[in-house]
RNA sequence: GACCCCUUCGUCUAGCCAGGUCCAGGACGUCAGGUUUUCAUCCUGAAAACACGGGUUCGAAUCCCGUAGGGGUCGCCA
């Protein structure tokens, strides 16, 4: 029983966080994945009642139906920032028996790409946000309408385009938007003059708007490229934010904007001409996103006013930021690759051509590396590359970072969650049906947040800890099937299992095994001895450790039953024996077979390893690590 | 620069709307001890904040005004 003692998670008693209770709305578990299911956090502690605190958004009221939906552009992957958004969204509309959905905003043509929308909605799939109407995940082709789902389709603003001609045309017949031929080098020429005459850079649309029938026609025979304007009110703009409260925005600060890109742009509706319609058209009541939308507001309220449609609620979350403040974007892979480069080529600057060198490495064109060193690029492709040479850990930026990095889906959710909002009291551990159960607009912060990749490492450590065996194994397989597929192969039967059982206890990301268990992956004869632990543990005190290794290797080789409990035993009556402590026993054994001071028990060490390689590597061991002459 | 938003421990935050119970609570991190065959845990304890200045009030983290600082926006990107 041993083993049983040993592979128990780490976490016995109650822990000292308080934790969510399973919420009631968890019972209908098949909506989330399994290791989304309440069960994995259980300690129970009180909720305080939600007492709501003082807020502005008394500004504006939270609609009846929540009809919400996340909107990204397909142009990168999913930054945990639009995760966030999502899950709010998602929630919400959870939360009130509305509709969440997912429109995929394709706009820009030069910049979509059909990858970028696989990846996000296999990535919020993975998160456990589902959504009720929108593009199939699990389509072959997303923009097939057969799959897409939901009766206002379709889901991408690239196959919507007739709806936006017919809108546009009612804003031409209502004169709220006209033609206009200023080219953007012009138009950049006019902000330059009235920046330095200290006038304020706002487009002046009389000239536009002063064009006769007979100019405009003439200058469409000449094919001058236009693009449509909106005409803006010449009032105040106030809108309600739910976050924020009242926001105005005076009517001089206010300016005739783009809502048809020219044909030389690829034509089509900018991204505030087509958000607004499709909200509409979707039925959209509550716009949730992130605070940089909130000086667009008052351009899709007018818009919204415009077209005669109802404003939905909005809602302006805080940023995310870097734990130095800054902006968390894609660069800080490059940033903290080119870092880790420089420090490389400084160190060493007699080895080797330096740059040249690491671009050999990195197979990658010198040039390349150099421009990227240098600072002129920051290509995500030669980051990658680089990364592996310089043994730099990239930061986890996008929410596939975090998953392969070995974050639990529930995990992230509930640290986003807490990014911006909390339940209120000391509550901070919970699932995602607590989110929707408890989530509520009123209790988002207003300030923004920096991303503390410690507290979210301790939450999945603490969730990993407190996790059944089985769901934690089947987790662990599904990390390695997708991102560790050589080391599994390598893990037959019920090896994996023995694995799992082994690490559960000193995992605190799914991927964690794959480094400490290095040793597991080699052959025999590929064991390094780390120098310090062979002279702390094998020849300190004249080669003591050494010759526990030798009559040790009599011992075992004599143990019938290689199961880890029963070598765990035969260790132990070994050190009785010789009146050693555990420690004198199993360091010695644990740096003869995997070269390092650090693995798991000394059973599941030597059961995992098995009978042969064991003590293949303790003969070896002992002619490597012999006492020098 | 203009406009808009924000401001409690290093970080995320509770408290603020209904001022006293707050010499400000929790979490992550940090530090000091302890447990443990390594690692990872676990346990005990500590340091650590109301941006600043005015007001209102018997009393302000909480209400008002100002200042400073941070952030966002100013694209035919979204």
């Amino acid at each position: 029983m041993l083993r049983a003692e040993r592979t128990i998670p780490r976490r016995e008693q109650v822990p000292r966080h308080k934790v969510a209770e399973p919420s009631r709305l968890a019972q209908n578990g098949d909506r989330y994945p399994p290791y989304n299911r309440p069960g994995t956090v259980t300690h129970p502690a009180p909720v305080p009642p939600a007492g709501p605190r003082y807020n502005p958004a008394m500004a504006g009221k939270l609609p009846e139906t929540i009809i919400a939906r996340f909107a990204p552009s397909p142009t990168g992957s999913l930054h945990v920032g639009g995760a966030r958004t999502a899950l709010y969204n998602w929630a919400l509309a959870r939360q009130r028996g509305g509709r969440f959905i997912l429109r995929i905003e394709d706009t820009d043509v030069r910049r979509s790409t059909p990858e970028a929308t696989r990846g996000i909605l296999r990535d919020l799939a993975w998160l456990g946000i589902d959504w009720d109407e929108g593009p199939d995940a699990d389509a072959a082709d997303p923009h097939d309408l057969a799959t897409q789902r939901g009766g206002r389709g379709p889901y991408f603003q690239s196959q919507r385009q007739t709806l936006y001609r017919e809108h546009l045309q009612k804003l031409i017949d209502t004169g709220r938007a006209y033609k206009c031929f200023k080219t953007p080098a012009e138009l950049d020429a006019q902000r330059r003059q009235a920046r330095t005459e200290g006038r304020p850079e706002k487009y002046d649309p009389t000239e536009s708007l002063n064009l006769s029938r007979e100019q405009i026609a003439a200058l469409e025979a000449e094919g001058r490229p236009y693009v449509y304007r909106f005409r803006m009110p010449d009032t105040d703009i106030t809108i309600a934010d739910l976050v924020l409260g009242e926001v105005t925005i005076r009517a001089e600060e206010l300016e005739d904007f783009i809502i048809f890109k020219s044909s030389e742009a690829g034509g089509g509706p900018t991204f505030h001409f087509a958000n607004v319609v499709d909200d509409a058209a979707m039925g959209v009541t509550l716009v949730l996103r992130a605070q940089e939308h909130l000086m667009n507001t008052p351009r899709h309220a007018a818009l919204f006013d415009a077209l005669d449609l109802a404003r939905p609620a909005w809602a302006h979350v805080p940023l995310i930021f870097n734990p130095d403040g800054s902006k968390m974007s894609k660069r800080d892979k490059a940033k903290a690759v080119r870092a880790a480069a420089k420090k490389r080529l400084d160190a060493e600057p007699a080895r080797g051509p330096g740059p040249a060198a690491l671009a050999e490495a990195a197979g990658q064109p010198t040039a390349r590396v150099e421009a990227f060193i240098r600072g002129e690029s920051d290509d995500l492709d030669t980051a990658v590359a680089l990364a592996g040479c310089v043994e730099v850990k990239l930061p986890e930026i996008d929410v596939a970072d975090f998953r392969a990095s070995g974050y639990l889906p529930q995990v992230l959710c509930n640290y986003l969650a807490l990014l911006g909002w909390n339940p209120g009291g000391d509550v901070e551990r919970f699932d995602t049906a607590f989110i929707i159960e408890h989530f509520g607009i009123e209790r988002i912060g207003r300030s923004n947040a920096r991303f503390d990749r410690d507290k979210l490492f301790r939450f999945n450590a603490d969730t990993i800890a407190a996790m059944a065996f089985e769901p934690f194994r089947d987790a662990l397989r599904a990390h390695f099937e997708a991102y560790r597929p050589q080391l599994l192969a390598k893990l037959d039967g019920n090896r994996f299992d023995l694995f799992a059982r082994a690490y559960h206890p000193r995992s605190r990301t799914l991927d964690e095994p794959a480094e400490l268990a290095r040793f597991l992956f080699i052959e025999d004869e590929q064991v390094q001895y780390d120098p310090k632990a062979v002279a702390k543990v094998l020849r300190r005190n004249d080669g003591e450790g050494l010759s526990v290794l030798r009559r040790l290797e009599a011992a075992l080789s004599g143990c019938d039953d290689w199961s880890s409990a029963a070598l765990e035993a035969c260790v132990a009556a070994f050190a009785k024996e010789h009146g050693l402590g555990m420690g004198k026993v199993a360091q010695p054994l644990r740096v003869a077979v995997t070269g390092t001071t650090v693995s798991p028990g000394i059973g599941d060490t030597l059961e995992l390893l098995g009978r042969e390689s064991t003590l293949t590597r303790l003969r070896h061991c002992q002619s490597a690590c012999a006492q020098p002459a």
